[in-house]
DNA sequence: GCTTCGCCTTTAGCACCACTTAAGTATGCC
DNA sequence: GGCATACTTAAGTGGTGCTAAAGGCGAAGC
């Protein structure tokens, strides 16, 4: 027959106290209470755990090992609670962020390395993708949180997401060291007409920026590389094929031979944005990292960064 | 709140199945009281263990401490199963036995033996000690069963002790191999009248019956020593200080240099008695332990071998 | 020998709670 | 839109774990 754990404890409690009475007390039963259970455990057991005398009971073998594993569950019980503790109070327990690369090398390495100083015994993981990998990973729920981007054109607009606005990344103009607009700190579109350009291959929304930028500037741009990722596009402008549209968290790692222009308000930004499954309460873990990309995001030092350098 | 570990094994079958529907179906339950288990679960915990989408539910970080904690108890509750069928199979358990020494060195041995070789699981235990000894030791429950042995005008009548007759132990003469009688078989009381007896010291019963088995034959007998013990009262027969009463289940070690005389049917035999406190059901092990020594006291090699020798 | 006390058991009854039934909500798929 | 899947909510019921009260039993005390 099939054992009842609080039946055990009761028995556990006997053991402990040495008589029903003591245990009735103990566990606030009356005496009744603990002697019906006793008896019910001792049909569920197959034989006496108890041998009732006049002053008492005592153990039997069978009785002992009861109380015994019935004090082993006791501690399991005890460690579980901890470990809810521990989750509860981010002493413990995981969070999977999602990233897209740009993000990766400026805002989260900040807002992880402080959330991982104040809760050491979270596992925090990251997995980085593009921007479809990344909402596929949310849905699937490979990650609960992740930095996203888009632009006023394009913008996410998926209603199982609860999106938060981080930041807006300005978008940027690089050249190579050598380009006659290298000494240049800003820089007005007409003047791009005739350079060659670099854009992001795949579609990128880049080159979407750049075609909108050009085209209210009244000229069409002529394209001379498709980049994959932002640092071989950084490469191009370097040898001179060409400039580039950036957002300017994309420049953590600006090269040498290449400069930054600003082009002010006349482009669109990118906004960076963090995303969670709505229809869920998020987690202790996700809101205090939450609230710790919002600060970061918040702080003017971000971006300067990539600017001054 | 305190975790009500029936809910948490509900919360396991939710993990192992992927689902409440398969939780449900795998419990026996509908679905609805899974769901309403998995709720009131989560009040306890003080978080949600479970995340639910359309699909079905994934486990949060707590739920899946709660379903490991699940698992771990439940392994203790099957281990607990396994020690309660070993000790009812006797396969594990113990077994406190009392003796009083010149048993010890005879039947129990063997039946100790017998029951090693039949349940090495089973931890027994032997205590060697007095009569009064012994049953204070039996009324609190150092042993579970006792040796006794008492004589016909002073027969143990506990109402608490449920007794069986194991054996009768005839009583013999031990003389010096160096006295008259030495190479006689038998003896009658009566040629004993003028030798000096040894007898145990403190009221041991040995003494009693000298003195009415003397009574009977018409003389008074003198007493020469008072031994501590049956290997004592052996010494002092071997250098001729005088003869001895012994039951002949005291006579397993016997020296060279005395010899044995059987008193026939003239004298009282001491009965040998198992003993339990009655009111209990006797556990699977006293009962085999009992079986076992009246088996053993049943052959007739236990007592051929001390004459023979 | 009687009561008294401590401790466990038994019986009856009540209250709660874990379950079922049934209807409802949300989401995804044809 | 309608159906299917999966969980939720509300209401109702049976089982069971508890209390209360009375009782048995052995030990201790007068």
């Amino acid at each position: 027959m099939t054992l009842d754990v609080h039946r055990l404890r009761v028995l556990a409690a006997v053991a402990q106290h040495g008589s029903m009475s003591g245990a009735a007390e103990a566990l606030g039963y009356t005496v009744s209470a603990v002697s019906q259970q006793v008896r019910k455990l001792e049909a569920e057991v197959g034989q006496p755990v108890l041998e009732r005398h006049s002053r008492g009971v005592t153990l039997t073998d069978a009785g002992r090992a009861v109380a015994e594993h019935a004090e082993l569950i006791d501690r399991q019980l005890h460690s579980l609670r901890a470990r809810l503790d521990d989750i509860a109070g981010l002493r413990a327990g995981s969070l999977r962020l999602g990233t897209f690369p740009t993000a990766g090398s400026s805002l989260l390495p900040l807002a992880v390395t402080r959330f991982r100083q104040e809760h050491p015994g979270v596992h925090l993981s990251v997995s980085s993708s593009r921007l479809r990998g990344l909402l596929n990973m949310l849905e699937s729920r490979a990650v609960e949180l992740a930095l996203l981007w888009d632009y006023s054109w394009s913008r996410i607009a998926n209603p199982g997401l609860k999106i938060t606005h981080l930041l807006d990344d300005p978008t940027a103009l690089i050249v190579s060291a050598t380009h006659p607009l290298a000494d240049r700190r800003a820089v007005r579109i007409p003047e791009l007409a005739e350079e060659p350009w670099i854009i992001r291959a795949d579609g990128h929304p880049v080159g979407e920026l750049l075609l909108r930028s050009a085209h209210t500037a009244g000229f069409r741009p002529t394209i001379a590389f498709e980049a994959n990722d932002y640092q071989e596009a950084q490469a191009m402008v370097a040898v001179g094929l060409g400039v580039a549209m950036v957002p300017r968290l994309a420049l953590a790692g600006l090269r040498d031979d290449v400069r930054v222009l600003s082009l002010g308000a006349q482009v669109p930004s990118r906004r960076v944005l963090l995303a969670r499954l709505a229809g869920r309460r998020p987690t202790e873990a996700e809101s205090r990292m939450g609230q710790l990309l919002v600060e970061i995001a918040g702080s003017p030092s971000l971006l300067r960064g990539s600017t001054s350098s």
